[in-house]
RNA sequence: GGCGCCAUGGCCAAGCGGCUAAGGCAGAGCUCUGCAAAAGCUUGAUCCCCGGUUCAAAUCCGGGUGGCGCCU
């Protein structure tokens, strides 16, 4: 892909390079194998030898969740600090990267599927969004408090921790929190806002152009895509038109404006991550410089 | 030139004389601890213009403007 539209993955083979580290990934898709254009993965030509860690190690038909990617992270992180080398995330899911930078430690809890399938159930009855936000009230009100009615994945993610571990899922959050046990600096590229959607355009008709729906179509026929894998940006959009529910045009404008408005979810998230700071995302030397400036001055 | 149809927020679109003009999409803002490239929340108009009928009009009548279709 044009290196103009890798903001985040060249920046983060630059300050490999200048600061002797390696990169992590903080992305929840480029973690799946076999899914390459559609998520943007970085080429082994971009990656320039930096070693890159947490992406291409999931087969499609796994599921993954902020819990392992904790562990896989944290896991990655000591290994690389104990080869006296600096660890780099990056990475858009703020959801990752704030598990990292706030220090989150999850307990351990089992799924209960059947359960889980049962509340879905529910949920699809006439009333049973208010059945299930009942339910909640009664036995964890304070998540209830926290959580909206129709936000019914919420709800039932609640109801089944409550479930299986007999705990307040408003609890648990609590004693999750922990001290981060290390040092970091956090950054977010900035750009205007029409440029970015330029950008985001852009890079969307290149996808295509290298063959996305042909990347889609392989793996539909060979895996039974996971739930986390269908919900990649751009493949459930493909899987639609090959299902003849869209036109191309369609599905092509419904992956540039959802790309858009992930970007701009994006802004909203990383808005709030604590001592965040904030970059000229069309300036990358001036990024580098910067970020090694405030590395060496810590 | 004649006849017919239409004209509602950026786009699509309900409404057919009487509560503060549905809804969807886009846009903007936001929430966020186990599917997060996900899920959810908040947010906009006096109805093309002018005149008339009526206690009351986006809704009826007349004229104008614009668009679409047909005819000569």
């Amino acid at each position: 892909m044009d290196l103009q539209l890798r903001g985040k993955t060249s920046l983060g083979v630059m300050l490999a390079q200048k600061l002797n580290g390696e990169v992590i990934s903080s992305d929840s898709m480029q973690i799946y194998k076999e899914m390459n254009i559609g998520t943007a993965k970085p080429t082994k030509e971009e990656i320039k030898n930096i070693p890159h860690h947490l992406i291409d190690f999931v087969s499609p038909d796994e599921e993954y969740n902020v819990s392992k990617y904790k562990e896989d992270a944290l896991k990655t992180i000591n290994d690389i600090l104990s080869r006296g080398k600096v660890p780099i995330i990056v990475g858009g899911t703020g959801l990752y990267i704030n598990t990292l930078v706030n220090g989150i430690e999850f307990s351990d809890i089992e799924k209960d599927e059947e359960y889980t399938s049962y509340l879905e159930k529910i949920s699809k009855k006439e009333d049973g969004v208010d059945t299930l936000y009942k339910m909640l009230q009664e036995v964890d009100p304070e998540s209830a408090k926290v959580i909206e009615k129709n936000n019914v994945r919420r709800v039932i993610r609640a109801l089944e921790i409550f479930k299986v571990t007999g705990r307040k899922k408003s609890d648990l959050d609590i004693e999750s929190r922990k001290e981060t046990p290390y040092e970091y600096l956090v950054y977010g590229i900035n750009w205007d806002r029409e440029e970015l959607y330029d950008r985001i355009n852009r890079r969307v008709d290149i996808m295509l152009n290298d063959g996305l729906v042909d990347e889609v179509k392989k793996l539909s026929n060979k895996y039974n895509i996971s739930k986390t894998a269908l919900q990649g940006l751009g493949y459930k959009e493909v899987i639609e038109y090959l299902e003849g529910k869209a036109s191309y045009e369609e599905m092509v404008e419904k992956i540039k404006t959802e790309s858009r408005r992930y970007a701009k979810r994006q802004m909203t998230w990383f808005k709030k991550t604590p001592g965040i700071i904030w970059l000229d995302g069309k300036d990358v030397n001036s990024m580098v410089e910067k970020i090694t400036n405030d590395y060496i001055g810590e």
